[in-house]
DNA sequence: ATCTTGGTGGACCGATCGGTCAACAAAGCC
DNA sequence: GGCTTTGTTGACCGATCGGTCCACCAAGAT
């Protein structure tokens, strides 16, 4: 019937993510997403639609990808202090690996992009809702199986934790210092009471 | 001799300062600081150069208003860990009250710009360092008062503050919720053993 | 009053921005 | 072979970007 698309929108559209992740939204140009695809601007915006719609869409994936590799750490059968250590201490392994990409989406999102989008600033509250409500029902489990005390405060540690969670990447790029990053984590394990 | 200045230069980086911080770098044209200042671009690039560099004096007045405050804070004679409880605790309202300037300067320079502006890195780099060194410090001072036990991390526990005072104001702009975010800074109070 | 010095405003510059569009290319249908 | 439909490309658009420059002006020195 008619010709078919010569590109995977999804690799596309990873490569546009990872750009827009490691420049930032204003400082990353049509023409960058051009060149790191390889497709024209035709095709891009057939596919994609504006600059503001692609990045709110690349700023989704990512959510949607952190988002779900939480649940599934959390998830784990292993005692929820362990979890939860495991997820910060690979972040700060993945900080410290890609250098290139330092940062994170999400905080980029919210500090850059949430004041002149509001579709970027709701899917990153969505995104901390999520990441806390993940949090919070893994925390109610362990209290129900008695590895936290019956009288924890579940929904502000879930609320802590995500904050853990979101800045660690951001204060990696300042502090890349596995060690003390580690101990850090630990410092803010002792928030989780045994 | 000649002309004098028709504008008071501390005045006006403190009205580019909060523009900065409000919208970002690259979201802030050099005509919009020509119009909060009411300067032409003449006197603006007289008196400050470049736009890069008037965000890099931005940067450092604002970690240095940070640091100023936050060593004020700590030096008080309360017991430290009631000293930070009321630092973390005024960041939130802080953040609460100045809604039209949402985040952090010093996160947003390290998301945003640490990538492309070495100099931004290094000033917001070395602003890390001095939080956490004042926080060092205090907690050196209280552990050898026996506030806290002589066995704590004090560095860790001091870069973990930092990660906390850092991200507070991010936090706030996705979950404006003062209760919620009292009891994370409650939360992460656990992290500083009695 | 005139000269010198330096602050001021805004016209202006080339470059680049995000976005559009028309000419062309591929693939299934007749 | 045409015909239709859709993907592709890159020239092109007006707007805006950061930065320069110059005519003008204020104020102290003479």
């Amino acid at each position: 019937m008619t010709r078919q698309r010569g590109f995977a929108e999804d690799e596309a559209l990873l490569k546009i993510m990872r750009l827009f992740w490691a420049k930032g939204y204003e400082a990353t140009s049509v023409a960058d997403l051009c060149e790191v695809t390889g497709l024209g601007r035709g095709s891009l915006y057939a596919a994609f639609g504006s600059k503001q719609e692609v990045y709110e869409r690349s700023l989704r994936h990512y959510v949607d990808v952190v988002n779900r590799h939480l649940r599934d750490q959390l998830s784990r059968q292993v005692p929820v202090r362990q979890a939860v250590r495991d997820l910060l201490l690979e972040r700060v392994d993945d900080s410290l690996t890609e250098r290139d990409r330092p940062g994170c989406l999400l905080v980029g999102a919210i500090v850059e992009r949430a004041a002149h989008d509001p579709m970027a600033a709701r899917i990153a509250q969505d995104a901390i809702n999520a990441t806390r409500s993940a949090f919070a029902s893994a925390l109610h489990s362990a209290r129900a199986a008695g590895q936290i005390p019956y009288e924890s405060d579940v929904e502000s540690i879930a609320a802590f934790l995500t904050r853990m969670v979101q800045g660690l990447r951001v204060m990696s790029i300042s502090l890349p210092d596995r060690k003390l990053l580690a101990s850090v984590v630990d410092a803010a394990l002792e928030a989780l009471p045994a």
